[in-house]
RNA sequence: GGGAGCAUAGCUCAGCUGGUUUAGAGCAUCUGCCUUACAAGCAGAGGGUCCGCGGUUCGAACCCGUGUGCUCCCA
């Protein structure tokens, strides 16, 4: 006895276990062509999310069905070891346990961070288990692994060696809660509430006059060497090349002339920070100014600033601004609204900060990453990405990969105690290049790197190094996977991670990483907001996969999901998920009700009809996902195969073939639907895995799994026998609205006459005919019928017959609309048609089509004429 | 400031190369049904200035221009 619902927990447990011992999803190089996927390594310290959700969902059903159509296919696990997010759960672990990081050594740090890791790191691959995805944990990779880790490392020394990377005092973005540099990408700019602070200097030769500037980070002050002004505006004109005096502090600086600066923003004139601002520091070289750094690595003020020393640069800010009053030296404060740079991983205000640190020069490596996308060597699905990827590919910076964190690669450069250092993979093989160098040192006084590397140094790598592709060259792995076949990922990271997986792609392996790309959207909520813990709008992916079972979670995510389109997340579509779950089963229970009540073939026709038309539809839609498929259309498919499944087959196929109560079944009818129904579900299971294969085994006892069920070549679809089933389903319609209408009771027979002439091909199919409009009869007539309700259908006219009194009145004005839209229709077509424009230039195709829609329409109006006659 | 994208039913979205499109789904709504698989359901219905304006074309939701609004990216 089946259960009223899909039980999903039971079968989700059951069946992922299964494939797992089945090792359905382990995969080794053979003959069959190779479908390969990388997982966008999630972060070490990440729980599953909605983001997650889909990006996996969207790989598993591009896997699953890969494995279906016959490939090799190859999903690969892991994570990246993320370094800044990483090192702060490590802190505060530390913390709790009252250890403070300045008071333990780096191996002692590490050796608590592998703790962290070894404990935590692998809950969102656990999670990845829950929602079905067919991953060959065997591959499982981490970009802190041995291997892996040397490869990161030997990649630093070649491009180094290529003189690709290189370190350089530059302007960086400093996290000074993390304490450590940012590349661009890492800064995430938001629209702040901000004071523009107009502050007055006063001209060093001559008491009486000032210049005024415009800040909105007035604690910079302290740091200011100079004023720049347009050499254009004639305000200023008179004080080029003269000095002005730093408030609270004194300090003499020059007003230099630059275009740099915009007359029109703030007063025209800028003050000059070069160790605070990028700009600034621009000009700084220029002029070759001096540069005071009034700030700590933690955002308090330096010695250099003279005042505040200590004291937060943000807490600063407002105690400078009475000072500057009190002295005289505050103008004027107005709102302002300005962009500030926020730390991705701790949400701190990034300031602009002048150090040493390394860096990849990005303009060779870009070349060929850019040229592969361009001319399609790499697709992008959605393509408009393209155009984001060009332009910046074109306008490429370079990559600050040094960190000033414990956890990741160290980077293997040495330093001798003159300050002169080498690139080497290790202490030895540093002093040996030391001595060649003639550098004197002994070993014991190298020092290494204190910094790690950015952790997309690592994972830029990912797609052949998990396959060793770089530390076991030209493996058998490595040649069979790579190129791999497919990435799905988010948009947010294409420069992260897409556009220098590219670029490392072709400087190791000498071939694309992927040959498509295809870029999810983000998950926002209702009300279209991005998903994220400080708004408490992510909902528990675990929970709602208990709640509402993983094929409806899937299915939900996936409904409404074109590719590179954000999609609004709304439990009601998890809703439909479930319901659509309960639906399958449902047809499950009658099937499975008839399996013990077959009889010998019957002689009604009416069936060869139903399964003929079945089947082509089925075929129909094979070639339809098929294609959609290709062109990674997967929300499109899934509504289409929704769509087969719960109108097509629950919604007429089976009451078609449904038997009256405790009746048989004809046994061909039968072995055909339970056929029918195994090859629905095949073409569901790369959607909704559990259900589908729960319900491949419900079906009949059998030793294989649907999981591994290869796909068979849909035949042609038969449009003949499409149309005539189209028309069926028209007929029932129409009937059962004009029973609806006129208020006829589901329960009350009707007699129904039909007037056509294809009386042959309604015979055939009477039975089903009067079974879907609850008549007692059907008849053949050739006049119409007294006192009846009637319905056109293209050329057939139908008479219902009932107890029900008829409303002539409403079953008029229901014709008298109709008329008026067929005549509107004809009108359309026939304007068209009496334009000799059209006639002349349009497809006779196109123009023949309009003629058989004048014809079709002139007969649907000659009918619904009759039929006003009659009444 | 520079660039990109989007705007279609109450909501979320399809609509591919301009012609079976006086525009389709799903959800929501309304009407009638507890019909022996399913009320998480069945049967049916209503709902649209395809953002505004202009142009190209025999023909525009679709192409071009322009305006408006929203979103994103870069600085």
């Amino acid at each position: 006895m089946l259960s009223k619902n899909f039980i999903h927990g039971e079968a989700e447990a059951l069946w992922y276990d299964h494939w797992l011992k089945k090792g359905y999803f382990s995969s080794k190089p053979d003959n069959r062509e190779a479908y390969t996927v990388v997982i966008p390594p999630p972060n070490v310290t990440g729980v599953l999310h909605m983001g997650h959700c889909l990006n996996n969902t969207i790989q598993d059903i591009l896997v699953r069905r890969a494995r279906m159509q016959g490939k090799n296919a190859c999903w690969v696990p892991g994570t990246d070891h993320a370094s800044i997010a990483t090192e702060a759960k490590v802190v505060a672990m530390l913390r709790e346990r009252g250890i403070a990081k300045s008071s333990i050594s780096r191996d002692e740090f590490l050796k608590y961070a592998w703790e962290w890791k070894e404990k935590y790191g692998g809950i969102i691959l656990q999670q990845l288990k829950k929602m079905g995805c067919g991953l060959d944990w065997d591959r499982t990779s981490f970009t802190m692994d041995p291997d892996y880790s040397r490869s990161v490392l030997q990649v630093f020394i070649d491009l180094y060696k290529k003189g690709y990377i290189y370190r350089g005092k530059r302007m960086i973005n400093w996290d000074v809660r993390a304490k450590t540099a940012l590349s661009d990408e890492e800064v995430i700019y938001k629209e702040v509430q901000s004071k523009l602070y107009h502050v007055q200097y006063k001209i060093d030769d001559d008491s009486n006059t000032y210049i005024t500037i415009a800040t909105v980070r007035p604690e910079t002050i302290l740091g200011d060497t100079a004023i720049c002004v347009n050499p254009q505006d004639e305000r200023y004109k008179h004080l080029h090349g003269k000095y002005a005096i730093v408030p609270l502090i004194g300090r003499r600086i020059p007003i230099i002339a630059d275009d740099y600066v915009t007359m029109d923003f703030g007063t025209g004139a800028l003050k000059v920070t070069p160790a605070h601002d990028m700009n600034d520091y621009q000009l700084g070289q220029k002029y070759k100014l001096e540069i005071v750094d009034t700030m700590n690595d933690d955002g308090t003020m330096s010695e250099a600033a003279q005042l505040f020393i200590g004291e937060d640069r943000l807490d600063v800010r407002k105690k400078i601004v009475p000072q500057l009053e009190a002295a005289g030296h505050l103008v004027k404060t107005e709102d302002y609204t300005n962009q500030v740079g926020f730390s991705e991983r701790t949400d701190a205000v990034v300031e602009p900060r002048l150090s040493l640190q390394w860096w990849v020069s990005m303009k060779n490596i870009s070349v060929p990453a850019l040229e592969a996308v361009m001319n399609e060597g790499i697709h992008f699905h959605p393509a408009k990405f393209k155009n984001l990827y060009r332009h910046w590919m074109e306008n490429i910076k370079d990559w600050c990969i040094s960190r000033q964190l414990w956890w990741g690669h160290r980077i293997p450069a040495w330093y001798a105690p003159d300050g002169s250092f080498v690139v080497a993979i290790s202490r030895e093989e540093a002093f040996e290049q030391f001595k060649s160098d003639h550098v004197k040192v002994s070993i014991e006084e190298i020092r290494q790197d204190d910094d790690c590397l950015d952790t997309w140094f690592s994972s830029w790598l990912w797609p052949f190094e998990v396959f060793k592709g770089l530390s076991n060259p030209g493996n058998a792995a490595v040649k069979y996977y790579y190129p791999t076949s497919t990435l799905v990922t988010a948009p947010e990271i294409i420069f992260f991670w897409v556009a220098r997986m590219i670029m490392a792609g072709y400087e190791y392996m000498d071939e694309k990483p992927f040959k498509d790309v295809y870029f999810t959207g983000i998950v926002r909520d209702k009300l279209g907001r991005k998903m994220s813990k400080s708004l408490g709008n992510s909902p528990d992916l675990l929970a709602l996969i208990d709640q509402y079972g993983a094929d409806a979670v899937r299915f939900g995510i996936m409904i409404a999901s074109p590719a590179g389109n954000d999609i609004l997340f709304d439990e009601s579509a998890l809703e439909q998920g479930r319901n659509f779950n309960n639906k399958i089963w449902n047809a499950l229970k009658l099937v499975k009700m008839w399996e013990g009540r077959q009889a010998q073939a019957t002689e009604d026709t009416a069936y060869n009809f139903v399964l003929t038309w079945f089947e082509n539809r089925l075929n129909q839609v094979k070639a339809e996902v098929n294609e959609l498929m290709t062109q990674f259309r997967l929300s499109e498919a899934l509504k289409t195969l929704y769509s087969l499944i719960w109108d097509d087959f629950c919604s007429w196929y089976l009451e078609w073939v449904k038997p009256g109560f405790e009746q048989p079944i004809d046994a061909v009818v039968y072995e055909k639907t339970v056929q029918y129904f195994e090859e629905l579900v095949q073409l569901l299971h790369p959607f909704m895995p559990f259900i589908t294969e729960e319900i491949y085994h419900q079906l009949k006892e059998r030793t294989d799994d649907l999981c591994v069920k290869q796909y068979s070549k849909p035949a042609d679809a038969d449009a003949l026998v499409l149309s005539e089933g189209q028309l069926l389903k028209q007929v029932i319609s129409a009937l059962r609205d004009a029973r609806n209408k006129n208020q006829v009771k589901p329960k009350d027979s009707i007699q129904l006459h039909i007037q056509t002439t294809n009386k042959a091909g309604y015979e055939a199919i009477e039975n089903i005919l009067a079974k879907q409009v609850n008549a007692a009869s059907v008849q053949y007539t050739a006049d119409a019928v007294a006192n009846s309700i009637v319905v056109a259908v293209e050329k057939d006219r139908f008479f219902i017959e009932s107890e029900k009194q008829i409303d002539a009145d409403a079953l008029k004005t229901e014709l008298l609309k109709d008329l008026e839209y067929q005549q509107k229709f004809l009108e359309s077509v026939a304007k068209k048609l009496g334009n000799e424009r059209f006639v002349q230039n349009a497809k006779p195709e196109v123009v023949e089509l309009e003629r058989k829609k004048q014809a079709d329409a002139l007969a649907r109006i000659k009918t619904i004429e009759e039929s006003l006659q009659h009444l």
